[in-house]
DNA sequence: CTAATCGGATACATTTCTGTATCGGATGCG
DNA sequence: CGCATCCGATACAGAAATGTATCCGATTAG
């Protein structure tokens, strides 16, 4: 394999995100992510045997890029004390490019609720990110004092905050101006966190 | 128009709504919806001028679906008074083709982050339906002889349950076997209720 | 019952997209 | 430097999907 081969494969997966996220993946075709790349499609098949591929190939990726920005991000958080309120604020921050990736993944999740393959793929990288989160989160309540109370799992606790993420994100993206990201966090957290935890 | 105008067109509806669940809308070919249906091409040009006018038109009865089968809903609920385990048991109830709507909706909402057209059609609707869930929510509360907390809108509180509801959904259907539909809910929605109102 | 209109079927033209086979420049190796 | 391999470009073939023009049976109105 020689060196550019792997510069041309992340170009074509970036050419791919954008222009997934653009028009989605049905709405886009092989020789749009080519275009954007900077490639014609003798490129594309060289790589890749399909748009399905492709796309399997551009989750892989982000599921990776997720989980070390999810590290970096648990290693910012430092070590000191803090509050539930801290842990929420934490919750109701979002990246610049999330837009992108929330259209994409959406996008990848619907096709897991309809092809059981896709959906595998999915459940296993989501439940190598519940895991972090699930040890990220024990390790911050732990330094609020706090613990979960009786009956309520870690990681229970985990999937309801990634619901209200995703589905107040959904809100948000169809109505800028009228729900900022992370305003539902932001409202509701705090109360949410409080109301299932206990000082130890 | 003639009489069968209106069963050429609502089957057609029927059948984009089951190819678009089962293929979504891009991997959806206009022949798809018409041999479901019954018909040739034909009779799909003399009605739509194209894909994308039956998706909308899809939305828009759906749409109109929704509102009715809600205002059913609640008035089921009859008139005594009630608790808000109760009120959250009820949030955590779902219909059989709620799957397929999911589908279908959640695509719906990706076009409309798209698409400022899409989107207002959306919010339009979304709008209509917070109205009676505010409503709703308020006379069950007031029933269950409690009120909102100073600081929290019941109309955010109704955006927080139904973006814990779609993204709970999400997490679901990916899993069916790890995550019932509701389980989210009943788990934590009575908590969550319970911190954000008081008694009156 | 009959004329007029409507609505869906059929056939066709065209576009669009995919996939493959082949070519030639670039890259790595001795 | 020269050879061998790799990789992306190009050209072409075929398929798939769309859109339109026209026809004919069904429906309605008078």
């Amino acid at each position: 394999m020689t060196k550019r081969r792997p510069q041309t494969l992340a170009k074509l997966l970036d050419a791919a995100l954008e222009a997934f996220a653009e028009n989605g993946f049905g709405g886009t075709r092989i020789e749009d992510v080519c275009e954007r790349a900077g490639y014609t499609r003798g490129a594309f098949y060289s790589n890749f045997a399909s748009k399905e591929e492709l796309f399997f190939a551009l989750f892989d990726r982000h599921a990776e890029r997720v989980l070390e920005r999810f590290e970096r991000q648990a290693a910012a958080l430092g070590t000191g004390p803090l509050t539930v309120q801290d842990i929420a604020a934490g919750l109701a921050d979002f990246d610049q490019d999330e837009r992108t990736w929330y259209l994409v993944t959406t996008e990848f999740t619907l096709s897991a609720i309809r092809d059981p393959g896709a959906a595998q793929r999915l459940a296993e990288h989501d439940a190598r990110l519940r895991v972090e989160a699930v040890r990220l989160l024990g390790e911050l309540l732990t330094r609020a004092g706090m613990r979960t109370r009786d009956g309520v799992e870690l990681e229970s606790l985990v999937r309801m905050l990634i619901a209200v993420r995703e589905g107040a994100l959904a809100q948000s993206y169809v109505e800028p101006g009228v729900l900022p990201p992370g305003s539902l966090e932001r409202l509701f957290l705090p109360a949410l966190l409080g109301a299932v935890t206990e000082a130890v």
